[in-house]
DNA sequence: TTGTTAACGCAACCGAGTTGCATTAATAAT
DNA sequence: ATTATTAATGCAACTCGGTTGCGTTAACAA
């Protein structure tokens, strides 16, 4: 399951995220990095990245796949659900800190959960 | 843009949601209709309920498309923004009426939001 | 009853993501 | 350093949700 080997393809794709404090899509990652590495590859090592604990994976606008990095995760779980804000004009994705309360819901067992606000980001906002 | 006709189709899926409390995925739908109705025909008319106002579109898990019934919405906006609750046990996707409150977020203009919690439904949750 | 055009059906397409399998290369063993 | 093991990769083909273009049908107004 661990399993993870220092190979290209996991460096090429952990720089992508050193480089970036914002949220990346699979298809960007694809467009950026698919002249050299495979999308296979590309989408299995994401797979693994978020099975580790170092990614974590969320739903954009038109469910399309995104991955930013994560804070305190491990392989025995994900543990720093936060809101994302996707801007309208630029798709631009941030996680946001701000802490959100998702309250008990009766009879129901709640595992997790995605909050994604869309709107204009500081750039588009004018 | 808001021009409906009340054909077979348009009924055939209002008729869907008027039995169902719950929410249905594009995917059901065609499933269920698709040996009457062209898919092409349900995603269009999906559209066009939305854009009345009369159905709410949102992302379920894996980023499928879901509708469920407006509550006093129009064809100037939905008003309504409310949680999802996905069962990942058994993929039932209920509305639900906790409101939750989503904070300011300095320098950017929130337009809308989703929000999708998971879990274990009343039935599944034993 | 007829004319207009919204709505429909069909076929073909698109794009994100997946699967199977043969090949390559990272790590462990010698 | 050399070899053996098997995780990781590349490739091609595929799946599936959803869309587009276009000719035909049928709702509604005249």
């Amino acid at each position: 399951m661990g399993i993870i080997r220092t190979t290209k393809s996991v460096g090429a794709l952990l720089n992508e995220f050193k480089k970036a404090s914002v949220g990346i899509s699979a298809t960007e990652l694809v467009t950026r990095l698919g002249k050299t590495i495979n999308k296979t590859t590309i989408y299995r090592v994401l797979d693994k990245l978020v099975e580790e604990g170092i990614l974590h994976s969320f739903n954009g606008k038109n469910g399309s796949k995104w991955y930013a990095k994560c804070n305190g995760c491990s392989t025995s779980g994900h543990k720093d659900a936060h809101p994302h804000f996707q801007c309208l004009s630029c798709n631009k994705m941030d996680c946001l800190s701000n802490a959100i309360e998702i309250p008990e819901i009766s009879n129901r067992k709640i595992i997790n959960h995605q909050i994604l606000i869309q709107g204009q980001c500081e750039s588009c906002n004018h």
